[in-house]
RNA sequence: AGUCCCUGGUGUC
């Protein structure tokens, strides 16, 4: 069970949901986790209605596959149908309640999300960063501005969110500070910082800092790979394609 | 006992 479970996950990560479901039909014994890793084997993977399906036909539907559900509508802007779910689930979970959040504030319902956020029995830190991050891409400068200073603390997330939104307001500095002044860095914060020296257009100071990057994954490497190949570097660019290792 | 769900980085016109 444990390895049919497993299977089923590895084929939805890698995107093979078809496989995925082979798996499944052939196992002759479902726990609640083999429904739910399928379930979220469509989800990801944009097929909705097979989740859908899915759903419906489940025997016992847990408040983690209503959660999936709730995401899988919030990604698609079905925010009707999300909301149904949420309803219908009795026993909320905070994560259940930050994808709730998640679906209004990602499609732009601020108030609704405000609402919930209001709402919510409890909030953790993901709670906060899910308004910081909406209030940030709307550039709501004000209200993102006072949320910060309610935040009970700060994370990696938190200050990655407020450092590409000072860099896409074009607050360079700004930015530059805060990847500074933060208490750790990972490799995400460092590929955004990677973004804005591509958009400042130096060259030089983008390669400098690409090399002086403790890590490099695929983002990173694209990162790197589109700025070299957008100014006729081909040379440097096919380099990047080699260490990638002909991968993504 | 152990495997499932939520927030931040590039691209998929």
């Amino acid at each position: 069970l444990l390895v049919g479970n497993r299977q089923i996950q590895s084929y939805g990560r890698s995107g093979n949901a078809k496989q995925a479901k082979k798996i499944f039909d052939s196992l002759p014994w479902k726990d609640s986790f083999t429904w739910n890793i399928m379930l979220y084997a469509f989800a990801r993977n944009g097929h909705l209605r097979d989740a859908e399906s899915l759903f419906e036909n489940m025997p016992s539907p847990s408040i983690v596959s209503h959660t999936v559900m709730i995401t899988a509508y919030g990604k698609t802007g079905c925010l009707e149908r999300a909301r149904e779910i949420f309803n219908r689930a009795t026993d909320r979970t905070l994560v259940c309640w930050n994808s709730m959040l998640t679906a209004y504030a990602q499609n732009g319902h601020m108030l609704n999300a405000q609402e919930i956020f209001n709402e919510m029995p409890q909030r953790s830190i993901v709670s906060f960063n899910i308004l910081l991050t909406a209030y940030s891409t709307n550039s709501d400068i004000h209200n993102a501005k006072m949320f910060l200073e309610n935040m009970p603390q700060w994370d990696l997330v938190s200050w990655t969110t407020v450092l590409i939104a000072c860099a896409r307001g074009g607050h360079i500095k700004d930015a530059k500070r805060m990847f500074e002044e933060m208490p750790q860095q990972d490799l995400v914060v460092w590929t955004a910082m990677l973004e804005l020296y591509c958009d400042t257009g130096n060259l030089e100071a983008l390669k400098r800092f690409y090399d002086k990057m403790p890590q490099h994954d695929r983002v990173s490497c694209n990162v790197m790979l589109s700025a070299y190949a957008r100014n006729g570097y081909i040379r440097e660019a096919k380099d990047i394609l080699a260490a990638m290792g002909a991968k993504d």
